[in-house]
RNA sequence: GUCCCAGUAGCUCAGCUGGAUAGAGCAACAGCCUUCUAAGCUGUGGGUCGCAGGUUCGAAUCCUGCCUGGGACGCCA
């Protein structure tokens, strides 16, 4: 079916060999416009090894080149065009969906491969925000994708529920808090509490040394310490699992920075016994100088550790006990050099897998242009942001289509989706200003749009005569072709997504295949009752199974009536 | 100061590993529901692709410099 891979062939056999697969295949492209065929050679380097000019090639290749899938060939000026034979072509395409249905796209690369990937990591007591939002929502994707690739993911949350913040935290308790209050409501009250320690330590220095010796009891062990922390860690935990709930995520590890405790006085050791280490200011580094970087700092002048060697015992830990192939940190653009020096360490270390680790970062949610500020409490929740998206949805749905029957469900499903969507939809790496307008705007390039045109083809399905055995025909008219060529795409998508560690192109891929078929659906009158009825059908039905899938992937459900 | 990311229509963004005439959505305006879900479709207007060089048969795309915005740069994560 890749008849890219066929069109280079038929190329290479009439070029006789002058030039490679290897060379001819890259150079294979689709035209910009469709009435330039469906594939194109440009004939630009052969002009110089065969000393023609590149219009008379592709002139004389036009005349040779032809195979059964090809309709027929064209020179136009120094271009080779190909035009596909729709028959054929569209027939062998929707026959193949309709076998494979949830399978399509799915990819042999991975298999027997496993994948970690570390996204979401929220930090404990603090509320779950926008920025948390964007690595959870692509970690996920990414996981699902990966998983299409064939590979084993496993869903680590790397928690941040250790460091210094717990000792103010213990100290802003002790000195305000209550109890019931936490129980009623865990995190904006922990919360509250953090934030209100860092009004109050302005006026009371002294505070600083009191959360740090909380850090420190709670790091030796002590008792009403430890009691505080485990309670703090259970009622965040319980918080962020409705919001995995209303996301639909799972996870395999929980295992965050406290889970790690105990594991990094052997990395210390190691770097010892590999002679890594160097004093510097009084703390412990790995020196990065050759590398043109600053050095990885490993223990503070007080000999605590820091974060760098935590992600050292993590990444050491993930790999004797998953052995993993490849390794995902999902994490913000700000930790770049982070993750530079941690896998430069690694490699220093002779852990030549530290070359499959890949940190996959992404942009800021700005807040009129500039970063957003937790310390001040100046915060978005994301469980507000999700009730609200999910009540606007329901309101559509009162107003457009009253007698649906699971309308909560419904609305779940299409205002959890636009959240996830709209982060999606635009490469990660890009800064998004946080606009709660244009994420609950249900049209135009939006989740609901997909969702929309996938239960719009529900619909047809559900009113065709039979649904069960399709007798599938080819479909040459030039509606139903620019879906037949989307629709064939659908493998290099995935792969190509999952190459970039990048979810956005599933995203644009199943914006772009509803765009055309709602087109082909305002042209086209599906349900006619003539010859080409079942083959249209069999069209319809491959479109929800891919729109399905490709959301699916995002983390997105596709209900069958809205 | 050094390094990283970005700069394309009024706004938000696409543009595949260089290729033919620069593409969507939003906003504006004009149309399309007795007919498969109008949360949709069609049409119109709107561009010195940040600036200046360079490489190339060919540059929004690659290289260099500059400008603008954001971020990182030792005891937070």
């Amino acid at each position: 079916m890749n008849y890219r891979q066929q069109f280079a062939e038929e190329i290479y056999t009439q070029l006789e060999k002058k030039l490679d697969m290897d060379e001819i295949i890259p150079l294979i492209e689709e035209p910009k416009y469709n009435t330039h065929g469906d594939l194109a050679f440009p004939c630009f380097t052969l002009a110089k090894k065969l000393q023609k000019a590149p219009r008379q090639i592709a002139m004389e290749l036009s005349e040779k080149v032809s195979a059964p899938f090809l309709e027929k060939t064209v020179a136009a000026g120094p271009y080779l065009n190909g035009f596909l034979n729709k028959e054929i072509v569209s027939k062998q395409a929707m026959e193949h969906i309709n076998k494979e249905q949830e399978n399509y796209g799915s990819l042999s690369a991975g298999a027997e491969k496993t994948i970690t990937i570390d996204f979401s990591s929220p930090n404990i007591a603090k509320p779950f925000s926008m920025g948390h939002l964007r690595s959870t929502v692509i970690g996920n994707a990414l996981a699902n994708i990966s998983e299409k690739c064939g590979y084993k993911a496993i869903r680590i949350n790397h928690l941040g529920d250790w460091g210094t913040q717990f000792g103010k935290l213990i100290t802003a308790y002790q000195l305000w808090g209550s109890e019931e209050k936490v129980r009623e409501n865990p995190i904006k009250e922990l919360f509250h509490l953090y934030v209100s320690f860092h009004e109050q330590v302005e006026k009371q220095p002294h505070l600083e040394d009191e959360a740090r010796f909380w850090f420190k009891q709670l790091e030796s062990g002590n008792e009403e310490a430890l009691q505080l922390w485990k309670w703090f860690r259970e009622e965040s935990l319980k918080e962020f699992a409705k919001i995995y709930e209303l996301l639909n995520i799972k996870f395999d590890s929980y295992d965050g920075e406290a889970f790690y405790n105990d594991k990094m006085d052997d990395v210390v050791q190691e770097l010892k016994a590999k002679d890594l280490l160097s004093h510097s200011d009084g703390a412990e580094v790995v020196d990065l100088t050759d590398e043109k970087l600053p050095p990885c700092l490993i223990k503070k002048k007080d000999g605590a550790t820091l974060y760098a060697t935590r992600d050292l015992a993590a990444a050491i830990y993930r790999k004797k006990t998953y052995q993993f192939d490849k390794s995902f940190y999902i994490v913000g653009q700000e930790q770049r050099l982070h993750f530079q020096q941690l896998f430069l360490v690694l490699q220093k270390m002779g852990y030549n897998w530290a070359a499959e680790l890949k940190h996959v970062p992404f942009g800021f949610i700005l807040k009129d242009g500039k970063k957003m500020s937790t310390r001040k409490g100046k915060v978005v929740l994301l469980e507000d942001v999700i009730k609200e998206a999910i009540n606007l949805a329901y309101q559509n749905i009162e107003a457009k289509n009253p007698a649906l029957i699971n309308k909560e469900e419904v609305a779940k499903m299409v205002g959890v989706g636009a959240i996830i969507f709209h982060d999606l939809k635009n490469e990660r790496q890009n800064n998004i200003e946080f606009n709660l307008d244009e994420m609950l705007r249900f049209e135009g390039s939006t989740g609901l749009y997909v969702q929309y045109t996938h239960a719009r083809a529900c619909s047809i399905l559900r009113k065709a005569p039979s649904e069960n055995n399709l007798a599938i025909g080819g479909l040459t008219d030039s509606y139903s072709w620019p879906i037949i060529k989307t629709l064939m795409d659908f493998p290099d998508v995935i792969e190509k997504s999952f190459q970039q560690a990048e979810a956005s192109v599933v995203a644009k891929y199943v914006l772009k295949l509803s765009q055309e078929f709602n087109k082909y659906y305002g042209y086209i009158k599906i349900l006619a009752d003539d010859a080409e009825q079942s083959s249209r059908l069999a069209l319809v039905k491959s479109v929800t199974i891919v729109l399905k899938e490709g959301l699916r992937l995002l983390g997105i459900k596709a209900p069958e009536k809205l």
